[in-house]
DNA sequence: ATGTTACGATACAGACCTGTATTGTTCGTC
DNA sequence: GACGAACAATACAGGTCTGTATCGTAACAT
């Protein structure tokens, strides 16, 4: 049997676990190295600098998001139940221990500054966000799409940061309620 | 005339911009010193460590937080009207060139630790504003208040986080609406 | 006038950070 | 078996961080 994962892959993962749990500032190279046991320069080997890491760790994060969004709405055959889904889906997901909260408000927190290459992959990823939303709002039949999409938005990345600054006992028990309501509420019947 | 502004104070004044801009790890004691035109030892004389001066800025936001509360929503006679003003006031606010998000989302996505002690800070905070939400709830007459004041919570903190990954132009343009349509939910007519 | 206190400026210690250079070793391939 | 690439380990350079120590000065009170 072939229990093989190479450097890269030990390295990645580790980085991705330290900096999800701690923050991207909090953690150095020297700290993903030891503990993902491989050596420094494999690190600068595979990625050019700790910036190049982190945006790599981002896209592969918005890899997982949108699989994870086929995975969860794929069952639900109309654009209203893949919203609801995703919004239960999500509620469960951040009263979750493996929950830090989301990684790309995470470094948009930390990296302020628009131009700083984390923080762009970051906003691309959320615009794709909402703009999934506005698409499923629409085709859902909400009288203002824009408008039910940036208010469900709100209330997804309301629950990330509930996560990340309450743990699994966050305020986010409600969260698919809030959903239906809102969408109900756009929705004529 | 007296143009009186005290060392600490315009110490204060530049630490509070600066960790609000740029993030607390961000931003390092000489250069709040630097900026402020004041030694570092003065620094040091009032504060005894960085993590002080985090603590006593966010106790100090807190109040300005509760007195700004005061004053949106003393003019409310309702609690209805107390909760539509606050989210109204907090649209406007986080459209505004001068939000760079909430400081106590920030420090507690900076310090995951909850046992930091700016951490603790922002959770008391923010359970204050939760405890807050539950009684203006309870008062205005929702069938379940605890899960109003939830609900609102998540969307003022979404709200927040656009401010600080979008800037001025976030997708916070119907909080308030948002807002109205889950209190109209939650209370019989 | 004298002493005390607050202050600005600067240098410093020790730790940590990113990124590079070096050395030896292991593994796969020819 | 020999060669070469990938790797671990380590040391290092240069910068930055927090916090301290030192020195000279200005304001103020007694």
């Amino acid at each position: 049997m072939k229990t093989e994962a190479t450097p890269k892959e030990k390295l990645f993962q580790t980085a991705a676990r330290l900096f999800y749990q701690h923050g991207y500032r909090a953690i150095g190279v020297d700290t993903i190295a030891a503990e993902s046991g491989i050596g420094k320069m494999t690190l600068y080997r595979h990625y050019p600098s700790k910036d190049y890491l982190i945006v790599a760790y981002l896209k592969a994060q918005d890899e997982t998001f949108w699989k994870n969004f086929e995975l969860i709405t794929k069952d639900a055959p109309q654009p209203r139940e893949k919203l609801v889904a995703f919004f239960e889906a999500l509620q469960n997901y951040v009263k979750t221990p493996t929950c830090h909260g989301c990684p790309f408000i995470n470094v948009a927190t930390e990296y302020p500054e628009t131009d700083y290459p984390g923080h762009q992959v970051a906003l691309e990823h959320k615009q794709s966000v909402r703009a999934t939303f506005r698409q499923l709002a629409k085709e859902a039949g909400a009288r203002k799409p824009d408008v039910l999409a940036d208010q469900l938005f709100l209330l997804m990345d309301g629950a990330y940061m509930a996560a990340r600054m309450f743990g699994t006992r966050n305020p986010a028990s409600h969260l698919a309620g809030a959903a239906r309501i809102l969408i109900d509420a756009h929705i004529p019947a």
